[in-house]
DNA sequence: ATAAATCCGACAATAATTGTCGGTTTTATT
DNA sequence: AATAAAACCGACAATTATTGTCGGATTTAT
């Protein structure tokens, strides 16, 4: 049960866009991967993946870059997460999409993970970007 | 952000054990692995740390095998977590071992991620095997 | 026209997980 | 005493997931 790097990464990139939010205008990949001494190979894929869901905005071209899509009040953790740790449901039969697992008739753990993830995933959808660099949640 | 199919087993093992509770004795990994379709040399290893954990124990030789150490009002869920997942710090700069994070002085997320964890610490200390048979929390 | 950027897919390197195997030791039963 | 059933242990193989790299194509401000 870890964060994959990439979502550490992904939110350390938000976190940085949520901080620069007042001086508007985009911030190029290569300036967010110096800041954050992150590979900015790799960091393109992350914030490209990021931007597919919907929560940053890009602007091609010289003097491009990114910026978030909405104010850091209105994006929430949960959104960062899913959006990087893709499909992530803690156990298979949870994931709605056909296969059931062959125990799942007498299995008691179910009913667990359920509960387990959403306890989890109420928590993510409770703090925004702005409590985080606010640091107030 | 996954659960292990080795969490997933050993949870399962553990509530075998658990609803078995009544007839005292020891449940062989071939009977769990049996029950549980499970493979045997995998599940044994699985179950090995959980004994090593303190939460189970073993009688060796003709007739011997496994049993919940405690009653299973006491057995939290955390701790078949803890056991199996490893060393789960969802960030390094939060493990307390010696190495920190480069971007450590600057960084945000920090406090969220550690926040994160104890919810989820939380939780899991709050449910024991019992409510999970008795599918009560 | 140029340079700076996003965008895209293929691929390589590494690490973690999952699973298998062969043997050793212990112990109840006969 | 012999046997069989089990835990115990470590090495290793197979598979999968993560992390990271690269080369080029496209877009756009200057
Ligand atoms: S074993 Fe239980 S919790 Fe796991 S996938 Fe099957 S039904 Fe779901
Ligand atoms: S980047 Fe921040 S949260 Fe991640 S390890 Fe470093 S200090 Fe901790």
């Amino acid at each position: 049960m870890k964060i994959s790097t990439k979502t550490k990464y992904g939110l350390r990139a938000a976190i940085y866009l949520a901080e620069k939010g007042k001086e508007q205008g985009f911030h190029s990949i290569k300036q967010i991967a110096k800041s954050e001494n992150i590979s900015p190979d790799y960091l393109e894929k992350i914030i490209s993946k990021m931007e597919k869901a919907g929560m940053l905005k890009s602007q091609k071209g010289a003097k491009g870059g990114y910026s978030l899509a909405r104010p850091a009040k209105r994006i929430k953790l949960g959104e960062v997460v899913n959006a990087l740790e893709g499909d992530n449901y803690f156990v298979q039969c949870l994931s709605g999409k056909g296969k059931v697992c062959a125990q799942c008739k007498k299995c008691a753990a179910q009913n667990f993970w359920q509960k387990f993830q959403e306890k989890l995933d109420s928590f993510l959808d409770s703090v925004s970007l702005e409590d985080i660099i606010k640091n107030k949640f």
